[in-house]
DNA sequence: TTGTGGATGTCGCCG
DNA sequence: CGGCGACGTCCACAA
């Protein structure tokens, strides 16, 4: 937290709920940033900064523009003008704080554990901005790996005439198989499913969980594995017919 | 780039780095963001908005208030005040515009292929920005797999005394080894290499690679697999024995 | 363009 | 908390 307003009993003034500031002096960036945390609100700050981490992996990153978004869960994102992937960032449940270091603003963001920290230092301040922001709405996606399973339970022919799902996430010595049933000669059959174009590791999943429920089941027990993806590789059709698995193309 | 302005010779007015509305009517909100785009700057709106994706998957989310990021490269990306996830986004590539509909800022962006459609709908706009950032640094990572390879190849003894590396990203059929080389006693050995705790998939990756080294080479050629990381969970563990594969801890 | 595997992956679920 | 696997993963690199 900043190191101001222990008690402000006093009731805020229903200030906006967006003040900005365009080229601020350093130290009116950082009455604002440090508002703006104080009061849970998003903050974005642009401008000219250097970016020190140091956690997980520890990296630095010279000066530039960078658009900088603290969260008031404690997500910290350093965003540069290319790329979908934040150059810097922080998780949420970090704590972030800001100060005037050498006369530049910086934003400090650390989090434990594992211990991580993250510090952002502004030689020149473009923009900030607070933001109090709310969202209720849940994002409804379709097109999963578990439409896909919704999809096969819902008609198990369409993985092959006479297929019977008999349980999902069934527990194996290797992990949770996507669907487990049997065929129309009573095998046992596992499924591995992959909404999208399935690789080599597809196949590897598959075959531990084959080889598990083999060893869990008694020794002579046939396991048939089959993948279902829109599609395969090449090398995952090779290891599917190395191993003696099965492919059938079905999209989610 | 923008696919405009083939003649632009008028020289442009030195217009500031930055531009920013707070609360503006949708029609000042468009202007501004148009001219963002126009300009390859980045843009930043924030509102109340709802947003519809379709392209590999689908989803709709209702009304809330998001921070919306456009990129000069082409990335979209939509933020809440949670996660560090955007909740929708565009990868680079995508064509942004923006427009009005219903009294309402749209942006829209769309890339192909494959064919992905985002739409962000404000019906109220607290914020629209406009920033002129370059980013010429590039970020200085350590503590990546590739320094765990290099400290091995500095010092193969930490894998074990004897070991000589021959080759990385040496090819099999099953794809590249990380580190290829030979022990003290002259048998293969392939390096399976994580920069953090290892588990059933590393196992799996190293036992397709070494199945394929064992075919590539002769029918009664020894190979020796290990896997290199911090640490390695109890699944892979059992993995690892099961497959007669060996297991050193070595952090980057 | 496609394939392949790394990533400070992040995220949700479940023991 | 750690393990485990999905993700509209993104991303760089190689064929």
């Amino acid at each position: 937290m900043t190191p101001t307003d222990p008690d402000a009993d006093a009731p805020a003034a229903p200030a906006d709920r967006v003040r900005t500031l365009t080229r601020p002096d350093h130290e009116a960036a950082r009455d604002l940033a440090a508002a703006a945390l104080q009061r849970g609100d998003l903050l974005t700050v642009v401008g000219r900064c250097t970016v020190t981490y140091e956690g997980r992996a520890a990296s630095e990153l010279g000066p530039g523009d960078r658009h900088l978004t603290c969260k008031p869960d404690g997500t910290a994102m350093v965003h540069s003008d290319e790329g979908r992937q934040p150059v810097n960032w922080q998780p949420p449940g970090s704590e972030h704080e800001v100060s005037l270091h050498d006369g530049h603003l910086r934003v400090r963001s650390t989090r434990e554990p594992p211990t991580e920290e993250l510090v952002v230092d502004f030689e020149r301040v473009l923009h900030v901005g607070a933001f109090d922001v709310t969202d209720e709405a849940d994002l409804a996606l379709v097109g999963t790996e578990e439409h896909l399973r919704e999809r096969i339970l819902d008609d198990p022919a369409l993985v092959e005439p006479g297929f019977t799902p008999l349980a999902t996430e069934r527990e194996t010595a290797a992990g949770a198989v996507d669907v487990f049933g049997e065929d129309a000669a009573g095998r046992t059959v596992v499924l591995e499913l992959k909404r999208r174009r399935a690789g080599p590791d597809a196949v590897s999943q598959l075959a531990r969980y084959v080889d598990a429920l083999a060893r869990d089941l008694h020794a002579d027990a046939e396991v048939r594995g089959i993948l279902v993806a829109p599609s395969a590789t090449d090398r995952a059709r090779r290891l599917l017919d190395e191993r003696g698995l099965e492919f059938v193309a079905l999209a989610p």
